[in-house]
DNA sequence: CGGCTCAATTGGACAGCTGC
DNA sequence: GCAGCTGTCCAATTGAGCCG
């Protein structure tokens, strides 16, 4: 598993997932890490990924990530993307993990505090993921393996990690198309100079993480989340 | 001129250390 | 024992410099 958007300022946060057996070889020439590879030849490798593995992406949406926080957030989406690759017939021994820390194992203190709101609406959406898959199967508790420069070492995490961005990439291109004053289809949500400066000009979207130092006024984060409530009711 | 690499910058989270 | 700081890790963009 790789993640992507971890540090965005707008959009989800997504977690890609490829499914590997131990005896699979690699067959991608120049799979590496999606950030050392140009926007081109990660499309281009996709459906080269897909011929060989099964991939899956899952993503946790701003509001989302508002409520329960990043590491929470990562994990949800983590458990969406297995989701969609796990069933009664393929379970993985363990997962690899990009990095040093550990975020899909929920830490002790998480399950202890049963009754805080975010480790319930947690709770609440991973099931909700399960229970939509196909797989009469439970989320991942399994073993996790953290590599550091796992991108760049081990070719697995590579292909989540470029399955991952091609995906995020091309849901914030949407989302340019509705919010074409912040630049997403270059900046992808980040905090480049001219995505600050339509934020101070504008205010934050509905699709803008809140909770995050936007360099907003309070007054401009509270009218976009009543504009969030308004959209959710209609919903 | 395009592609690549590197440093500096933004964001958050955690581990380990220090000081009260 | 706890709070705060620092370093390390992840995500990325931007601009400068180099090379073919």
């Amino acid at each position: 598993m790789d993640e992507v958007g971890r540090g965005s300022l707008s959009g989800p946060v997504s977690v890609g997932v490829s499914l590997v057996s131990a005896s699979d070889e690699l067959q991608i020439d120049g799979l590496i890490d999606s950030k050392a590879l140009t926007e081109k030849k990660r499309t281009e490798m996709v459906p080269l990924i897909n011929k060989w593995i099964p991939t899956a992406v899952g993503h946790t949406q701003p509001e989302e990530i508002d409520a329960l926080g990043m590491t929470r957030s990562l994990r949800l989406a983590g458990q969406r993307a297995l989701a969609q690759v796990v069933s009664p017939e393929i379970k993985p021994d363990l997962v690899l993990l990009d990095g040093k820390h550990d975020w899909l194992t929920a830490s002790e203190p998480d399950l202890l505090i049963s009754l805080d709101p975010a480790e319930e609406l947690y709770q609440r959406l991973t099931q909700e993921a399960w229970g939509s898959s196909s797989s009469l199967v439970q989320p991942w508790e399994g073993l996790v393996v953290t590599i550091i420069k796992g991108d760049y070492k081990c070719a697995s995490i590579a292909a989540a990690s470029v399955v991952a961005k091609v995906e995020r990439d091309a849901l914030m291109n949407q989302l340019a198309q509705r919010f074409p004053a912040y630049g997403w289809h270059k900046n992808k949500g980040y905090g480049s100079a001219s995505h600050r400066q339509a934020l101070a000009e504008i205010g934050p979207s509905t699709q803008h993480r809140l909770s995050w130092n936007l360099g907003v006024s309070a007054e401009q984060v509270k009218t976009t989340y009543i504009e969030r409530a308004v959209k959710n009711n209609e919903r």
